[in-house]
DNA sequence: CAATCTATTGAGCAACCGCTCAACGAGTCA
DNA sequence: TGACTCGTTGAGCGGTTGCTCAATAGATTG
């Protein structure tokens, strides 16, 4: 009997559906295989049975982080536009659990293989997104970048730095602080004022 | 019989002692009660006699960073002295286990809140250290800092980032190349060239 | 010497984790 | 109908962790 096409098509593609709602939910280090199994539905089994967890969560991650990348990247809106909504978007309230998820997959990858192979090629789009943009504007003459790619890994590394800051309730900071940082960062970097 | 002087006076000191020596060894995650009872060669029953796991593992944390902020304070060198051994010791090689433990720590702060205290102060201090330097250097010349405090916080934050990446193992950077980068924010936040 | 007290011990408890594997049930085919 | 396949189940295993508590050794006291 044909399957209909309802969303998930097979366990499999539920299971990692489920895992990556877990890790939006519970978060990376929160998250273990007896959340995924009950948000899904099946028996604890059949988890192992498609995955190792390492690798289920790997996957969950990276997927999570695919949507987040293809929405960045979505349309060829002008470098100007791109980086401020980049730099209003970093601290935004709904991308919190994003941020947080991130900072839990830099920590976790000193351990986890598969889970710093994510996080390398996430971060790898990430950057040459962002350098692009960088680049786009300086030929455009919105500002100067001499050096995007150095520019773009110190505006993600003060990002991150910013963010495990946020987390770890860091005292005389919140995000609209963090995000005039990021500003400021980009400011003395680029020179254009945004 | 009255006790000799020898270094650790009682056996809760040297639990503290030896509880700092394995978060030196094995870092902050990895650290278990056993690994500080096996070195401090005590029985299981007497760490939990005198502290709780957390509160052990922050304690010891504080001793470690408080001899690392009595280290950089030490003396008062002139503000370009000191900035320069600033960027010089940030990613040195011995300097590992340290940024490892604050990383640990930042990841930690968000669950366990003895640590989260102990990292709040740790940082608290280092970054009045750094703005201090900063503001010093602006008063006898040596480079422009109009808001010592927050140029303080974004290198700090920077450091963080930059510290998660070569931990996370990110491709394409070393501890020379953050330490360029860091010299780098410096220059494009003061001005002076170190 | 016996009684008392305190610091110390370590086997074991309870809780959690990822993961295994014998059993099961729903299809399919002869 | 009976045999076979295979996706699926979940109790339970093995390992780890922080922590408990009855038992113990050693010093002190009367």
């Amino acid at each position: 009997m044909a399957r209909h096409d309802d969303a998930p098509r097979g366990r499999r593609d539920l299971i990692l559906a489920a895992a990556a709602e877990v890790l939006l939910t519970a978060g990376l280090k929160a998250a273990t295989t007896r959340m995924v199994t009950d948000r899904a539905g099946v028996g604890t089994g059949l988890l192992n049975h498609y995955f190792r967890w390492p690798e289920l969560r790997a996957l969950a991650w990276s997927a999570i982080f695919d949507a987040v990348a293809g929405d960045i990247n979505h349309g060829s809106r002008p470098p100007a536009v791109a980086m401020e909504r980049y730099l209003a978007t970093a601290f935004a309230p709904d991308a919190w659990i994003y941020w947080r998820l991130w900072i839990e997959a830099t920590d976790l990858a000193g351990t986890d293989t598969a889970l710093a192979d994510a996080l390398s090629t996430a971060r790898q789009r990430m950057q040459d997104s962002l350098a692009a943009i960088l680049r786009d504007g300086h030929a455009a003459g919105c500002w100067r970048a001499d050096d995007p790619d150095a520019t773009a890994l110190r505006l993600g590394a003060l990002y991150d730095g910013l963010a495990g800051l946020l987390l770890s309730g860091a005292e005389g900071l919140d995000t609209a602080g963090a995000e005039a940082h990021l500003r400021t960062a980009f400011r003395l970097e680029c020179g254009g004022d945004g």
